[in-house]
DNA sequence: GCTCATGTTCCCCT
DNA sequence: CAGGGGAACATGAG
């Protein structure tokens, strides 16, 4: 699930349950850490106070009073609290009373360790900022100087952090637009329609906190593969590697 | 067995 | 250097 307000929605949930608490004991399975180990996490989180995290694209940065735990999420990543043990359980903080569960069944997420703020610069330093703090001026900023489809573009976190497969595809959607036109062939109203559907289907979609797939959503019919406004059969093509749904009648 | 899955990175082309 | 296409990563669900 893991788009900018599916993170969203984990950072509110790990500052409810887990900000304030004071780290115990850790376990971790080494298969989802990318720059440390259990134990090396271990040792440099026990006894150190989490303070509220904070969200850029679809990283979650947990400051620990020094050093940072940084989780991403990668296709289906998720936090929970006090669960029963899952297989899929990567990272289990006890964070006495209460345990934090990171769980990704494919792997395709990680665990990193930050050793202090430069660390955590040197990680998320490649982003694009994130798509909450893209005002008007910056998106145009954005598509003066890129090319190729729109789709990729929106995709492209070093563009700008935070859509996903998902919030993409609505926000072409909303703002009737190809996902293959090209960027620099957009004209002011269209660049404007796009930008306040970016705008719209996040502002819409966290305080869900994930995508909800309404009825009234494009992706809330990608089974049934009508569009929601005209009823016309959606289109499926592959655009930047990723499946990519759109309405042929009104998205051209 | 097959295809597909809300992500990122790396490699090879153009 | 920018962009496109594909593969890889890992583990399911249908």
């Amino acid at each position: 699930m893991p788009e900018l307000p599916d993170v969203e929605g984990f950072r509110r949930f790990y500052d409810r349950h887990a900000a304030g608490k004071t780290v115990r004991a850790l376990r971790g399975d080494a298969s989802v850490m990318r720059n440390v180990t259990p134990q090396a996490l271990g040792r440099a989180l026990a006894g150190r106070r989490l303070g509220r995290a904070r969200r850029h694209g679809k990283w979650l940065v947990c400051p620990a009073n020094g050093p940072s735990l940084v989780l991403h999420f990668g296709m289906g990543g998720s936090l929970a609290w006090n669960p029963d043990a899952h297989p899929h359980d990567r990272l289990v903080l006890d964070l006495r009373p209460g345990v934090l569960v990171y769980r990704d069944m494919r792997k395709l997420g990680g665990i990193w360790l930050a050793r202090d703020e430069a660390a955590v610069e040197a990680l998320l330093g490649r982003l694009g900022p994130d798509w909450l703090d893209v005002d008007r001026d910056r998106f145009d900023k954005l598509l003066d100087r890129r090319r190729g489809a729109l789709k990729a573009l929106l995709m492209n976190q070093h563009a700008a952090a935070g859509l996903g497969n998902l919030t993409a595809d609505e926000s072409l959607w909303r703002a009737r637009l190809d996902p293959r036109r090209e960027v620099r062939s957009l004209d002011a109203d269209e660049r404007r329609r796009l930008y306040r559907a970016i705008r719209g289907v996040l502002r819409d979609s966290i305080p869900y906190g994930l995508v909800p797939g309404k009825r009234t959503w494009l992706t809330g019919n990608r089974e049934r593969g009508l569009c929601p406004r005209c009823g016309a059969g959606l289109s499926r093509r592959r655009i930047g590697g990723r499946t990519t749904i759109f309405c042929p009648c009104e998205q051209s």
